[in-house]
DNA sequence: AACTATTTATAAGA
DNA sequence: TTCTTATAAATAGTT
């Protein structure tokens, strides 16, 4: 996969056989990861470079537990045998093991928490956002649902004040068309034909009052507090 | 590679699956070959399939001696060495210790994918719902800065309507008392009051037009489209 | 399993 | 190291 066709045989200058251990290195534990996720296999890959450097990959960053089902699979006896027989290094060993296992638990924790991300690349951010969004489908259903009612609310008022508005508009129309063309003498039954806002229809029970500024204020008032405290300010993102 | 581009997820078709990891399990194998044949690397990989039939290589087939330089190595580097130095005495408890700490912090990561919540009360649960929030931070914060938006242009929009209203409601009280008090001939002094529409104060423009039904209910049809898409409907809580 | 159309990986070169 | 590019390899969908 390249310019030229490659040989199966060591690499014998040094820099070449750098950059292509760089190169391949990440090809390969990108594959390790790929066929672990698309076929749902557990792997572990361990590589050591020439100078002795460790590169590995492991399903759910589990190795620990990947290398224990492997040993129990395929060759259990020995290792556990020479386990036993090293009744302190067993100790000394499982204690290692344990305290692994911890680190790896904890490292994967401060990823879940947020933390430590420099170390993460961008596809495995987007594995445990991925996650992550799923963990969070129930919690932040019931969020979403209040959130949902405070803007349909929130609409709601807002066609009714529409209404509301548009029917005062059209009240003062009329009652300049009256008073343009009415004589004088018939202002009393300027008032018989509704103008007083007692007789508007009344979408909101706050708003039968709108002709009294407090109410109207009252009502404003109300309308905020439609909105649970968490989605006001900065908290909507918490 | 291959005919379609591949997402990097489980693939569900069990066939699929199965055939999947046959050809790429090869691939991988071969490519673990090349890199510890052209690199120098010593190279060890397991594979377990989803039935959990066993599939490795390893440089030299020298798995077990890989696997312990991989503890040694990985041990090391998690200063094990120190624990070492412990007297035997303290090794029960603190074994005992790693064992406690190591469930609880399974326990919790499975907590933190979602999993096994029957077992929480709801402080806990928001607990938890905290914490991934805080984790999802970043990426929800796009989400709610829309959600933010939309909700501050309804409440602002509320807010002009209320205030608009208010206002409409204001100039039908005094056209009354003008109606009631003033002599038909002061017709014209009616209208310098400021009566019409257009000399409201417009905190909207689309609002400057609210004499005329057809705007008012554009008006409100725009107030809708504030609303982007995904909040509306049953998309709220994707 | 064999066959391709395509996508990926990567060897070289910059 | 990183990017670009030409080319070799791997492999997804098909037969």
């Amino acid at each position: 996969m390249g310019r030229g066709r490659v040989q199966l045989k060591r690499i014998e200058n040094k820099i070449n056989r750098q950059v292509t251990f760089s190169k391949r290195r990440s090809g390969l534990l990108k594959k390790a990861h790929e066929i672990s996720v698309l076929c749902d296999a557990e792997v572990a890959l361990i590589v050591f470079s020439t100078k002795g450097k460790l590169f590995e990959y492991s399903t759910d960053s589990c190795m620990e537990k990947i290398l224990e089902r492997y040993e129990r699979y395929s060759y259990a006896e020995r290792r556990l045998i020479a386990n036993d027989n090293q009744s302190n290094g067993n100790w000394s060993l499982e204690h290692a093991k344990l305290k692994a296992r911890v680190e790896v638990l904890q490292k994967n924790h401060r990823h879940f928490m947020g933390e430590d991300l420099d170390s993460l690349a961008l596809k495995e951010l987007q594995n445990i956002e991925q996650q992550l969004d799923s963990a969070l489908k129930q919690i932040r259903a019931r969020k979403n649902q209040l959130m949902h009612e405070s803007i349909s609310e929130l609409q709601k008022k807002d066609k009714a004040l529409q209404e509301q508005n548009n029917m005062l508009a059209k009240k003062i129309k009329e009652k300049e068309k009256a008073q343009a063309q009415n004589p004088p003498s018939e202002q009393q039954q300027e008032y018989s034909h509704g103008v007083s806002p007692l007789l508007l229809p009344q979408p909101f029970p706050s708003l039968a009052m709108t002709t009294r500024d407090k109410d109207v204020a009252a009502n404003y008032d109300r309308s905020a507090a439609l909105l649970p405290p968490w989605m006001l300010g900065h908290h909507l993102g918490d």
